[in-house]
DNA sequence: TGAAATGTTGGGGCG
DNA sequence: ACGCCCCAACATTTC
């Protein structure tokens, strides 16, 4: 085996030491690791605020744990190309060490990076941290990629067994005789300047600690995975959407860790249902680099000339959470208040966007974008088209969600709306989703007054869908 | 990972 | 006892 003086690890989003295949191969040689991280903006959906006010919180986590094992993180700021090249020449690396990232413009950047650094003589070495399976191993018959998510998952799960085991993180980090030069964390402003995120640290712990926080305490109710899933009021699902995306835990480790845990019957159904979850991830991914396009327009080339509302207010009115609607403004309150949204209630609120408001799509995926802690390009823009109508195995242009009814089927306690929406939480059960329709007494009895205390609805509901669905009709032919 | 309209069924009240 | 109607409950179809 040919032996590494130097070997740079390139942090990019896997910011964890176990389970880490680009680490793991830079200590296999016995080498001196360098942990780098490069703050590199590009300029193609540029990070949002709350996954900055992560990011810092995972760099400085990672930094920690860097130091306990007598390493550091060297910290740049710049393109990636420079920075790597000057890195290369300051420490005499003759190994370059990353895991893949799978976004169309990381994508170009890291095959550039690569051949750049294979022309300067330095070996180039990318893995996969980040998913389950690469987007070019899962393909039809054919040999194209799918665009249906039930058979790809089939395909996908036929491969699920071969999967490798995590690896361990390393004991120790040897280091460079000589570091090089780091700038600090705090230089990169990555946290708000105006302190609106109290709420956010109230919620999350950043970092691969945290991470596996959350994954120990969503294995003490995964068993009930499947019952709970669809409960906005409750911790019914994992909550380790924005540890995925920065990679401070990967799939690999979280499957492994359910599957030891849950051997029972019941446990392995909710496992698997779990695990379509996961399944999900991987076909957004799988979808984000086949069709790279998709970021920014229709999968669906009948949406390209879709008339969408360009109403400001209504916009507004949605991103503060004063639409009237309660289960849509609680969303989007939980949404502004912690950085996260429960899943069920993001479908609720992108349909009541693009459906019952006729917003374009990408004006709710850039709010998201912005605000959510788990931010994903990929999981974010098959989301957003899979609700709009206009992306693969999207719901079909007639699935409208009806809030009230929504409402009333997954927060049946009303519990809720009552945490998110405390202006109405005098109400009573049976209006509490419709204000709009309560009696004037009930409502004067539970202190709202519509249009003061709580908006009225922006929209009429049955004559949005009605407006929406006639507007489909237009292109419900199959393309 | 819809909702609403329409159709069908079957029990019970009633003449 | 019987048929008729009503209507809830469930199923199917349509958007």
């Amino acid at each position: 085996m040919q032996s590494h003086h130097v070997v740079i690890v390139w942090f990019r989003r896997d910011l964890r030491l176990t389970d880490n295949p680009a680490l793991e191969r830079a200590a296999a040689g016995a080498a001196r690791i360098v942990p780098v991280y490069i703050h590199d903006e590009g300029a193609d959906w540029p990070m949002g605020a709350a996954s900055r006010w992560w990011l810092h919180r995972s760099l400085t986590a990672l930094e920690g744990s860097l130091r306990t094992l007598s390493s550091r993180l060297i910290v740049r700021q710049g393109p990636s190309a420079t920075v790597l090249d000057q890195l290369i020449r300051e420490t005499g690396a003759t190994l370059v060490t990353w895991n893949r990232l799978y976004e169309p413009a990381a994508v170009e950047r890291d095959q550039r990076v690569k051949a750049a650094i294979i022309k300067a003589g330095v070996e180039a070495v990318s893995c996969n941290a980040a998913l389950l399976f690469e987007p070019w191993n899962i393909s039809n018959a054919q040999q194209r990629p799918y665009r249906v998510f039930t058979p790809f998952w089939r395909t996908a799960l036929a491969q699920i067994d071969a999967l490798p085991a995590p690896a361990r993180a390393p004991t120790s980090l040897a280091g460079p005789a000589r570091w090089p030069a780091s700038i600090s964390i705090d230089s990169l402003r990555l946290e708000p300047e105006v302190r609106w995120d109290s709420g956010l640290a109230a919620r999350w712990q950043p970092g691969e600690a945290g991470a596996h926080r959350m994954l120990e305490s969503f294995g003490h109710t995964a068993d009930r995975y499947m019952q709970r899933r669809d409960r906005p009021d409750q911790r019914g699902t994992s909550s380790l959407s924005p540890h995925l995306h920065f990679g401070e835990i990967g799939p690999r480790q979280i499957l492994a860790a359910l599957q030891s845990q849950l051997p029972a019957a019941q446990g392995a159904r909710s496992l698997a249902v779990y695990l379509k979850e996961l399944g999900w991830r991987e076909f957004a991914h799988h979808l984000l680099f086949h069709f790279p396009h998709t970021r920014n327009a229709p999968l669906d080339q009948r949406f390209l000339h879709w008339r969408w509302s360009r109403s400001r207010n209504d916009l507004k009115a949605w991103q503060r959470g004063l639409t009237g609607v309660p289960i849509v403004d609680a969303g989007m309150r939980e949404l502004w208040h912690t950085g996260w949204m429960h899943n069920r209630v993001r479908m609720i609120v992108a349909s009541f966007l693009t459906k019952n408001l006729q917003i374009h799509w990408l004006a709710g995926a850039r709010w998201f974008w912005d605000t959510l802690v788990d931010a994903d390009l990929a999981n974010n823009t098959l989301g957003w088209q899979w609700t709009a109508g206009c992306g693969a195995d999207a719901a079909p242009y007639y699935r409208i969600f009806n809030p009230v009814l929504q409402a009333e089927k997954f927060d049946p306690d009303r519990a809720y709306i009552r945490r998110w929406i405390p202006e109405l939480a005098q109400l009573p059960d049976r209006w509490i989703h419709q204000p709009w329709a309560a009696p004037g007494a009930v409502l004067t009895t539970a202190g709202v007054t519509l249009g003061s205390t709580y908006p009225h609805p922006i929209v009429d509901l049955k004559r949005s869908r009605g407006t929406a669905l006639a507007a489909y009709q237009h292109i419900s032919q199959p393309q």
